[in-house]
DNA sequence: ATGTCACTAAGCTAGTGA
């Protein structure tokens, strides 16, 4: 299984990029965060058209994520448990939810993509509802491996934290007064290694960004950050092939700020890609 | 020039979010 995470920034702007990059690159499963956009509004037949069926999770112009997949999903979710809401001055569980993670099941592996809310600033109601998120993430995901210890499990997505400090080349962002690099926020994202799913990108690629603004020649100038990750269980993680960042993405006509970072699983049984199995003798 | 971009509601610009 190939299996990508892509913050496309708009799915109706740029579905023609999404389409061509999944079926260019043999894309199996292709998560998508900030998709802007309701359901009623997600450009299906292009996808339907390459051979990938769509679920998706949107309720309105913010936020917004997706999964396409070339194989069936299954056990569609919306949230997870104790997901955190949000509403202006009314934060937590009993708050509207935002359109931050959706889950599928996917060749017997649980895939979520999630859309970590973007803190804004240290003081801001949204800088504490982004570690709250985290944390009922880290809650619910340490829950579903204890409830199936061998499930292949991954948190793929837009994570909006720094982990460290060589993943930030933009002079913009400074530890002390930025979100993304802060303590906290570092801490949060270490603390789903306790809950059981390791960066599995990292060990093959130690260096680059996956981000870069829009703003002040942050591409040109390489000052880029890595935020966009692919964190899987055990059983997932010791699938792990190969990966790669998709840069080149980031250039071109219309691109999203952010790149596809992209995994390579291989299962065991020999019969990854639809043909024939491989027979031994 | 913060060297930008996408969304909406309401209009051809302002407000919001990143």
């Amino acid at each position: 299984m190939r299996l990508a995470t892509w913050n496309i920034n708009s799915i109706r702007t740029r579905v023609s990029r999404a389409v061509d990059f999944a079926v260019r690159e043999d894309i199996d499963v292709l998560a998508f965060q900030e998709t802007k956009c309701k359901p009623e509004q997600f450009p299906y037949e292009p996808f339907e058209e390459a051979g990938y069926q769509v679920e998706v999770h949107g309720l309105n112009q913010w936020n917004g994520v997706a999964i396409a997949s070339r194989l069936p999903m299954t056990d569609v979710r919306t949230s997870f448990a104790g997901q955190p809401g949000f509403a202006k001055g009314h934060e937590g569980p009993d708050a509207p939810l935002e359109a931050r993670a959706l889950g599928v099941i996917v060749d017997g592996v649980r895939v979520w993509s999630l859309y970590v809310p973007n803190g804004r600033s240290l003081n801001d109601e949204h800088y504490h509802y982004k570690l709250h998120w985290l944390e009922a993430l880290r809650t619910a995901t340490a829950a579903e491996l204890a409830a199936d210890p061998n499930l292949p499990l991954a948190l793929v997505g837009d994570f909006n934290i720094i982990p460290f400090d060589h993943d930030n080349g933009d002079p913009a962002i400074v530890q002390g007064f930025s979100t993304h690099v802060s303590p906290p926020e570092r801490e949060a994202f270490f603390a789903l290694e306790s809950a059981g799913v390791t960066d599995v990108v990292r060990p093959l690629i130690p260096e680059g960004y996956t981000y870069w603004d829009y703003q002040r020649l942050k591409f040109p100038r390489n000052e880029g950050i890595r935020i966009d990750f692919v964190l899987g269980s055990k059983p997932f993680a010791d699938a792990v092939t190969g990966a790669s960042i998709h840069r080149d993405e980031r250039k071109g006509e219309q691109p999203s700020d952010h790149v596809p970072v992209v995994v390579d699983l291989d299962f065991g049984g020999g019969d990854d890609d639809g043909d024939l199995p491989m027979i031994f003798s």
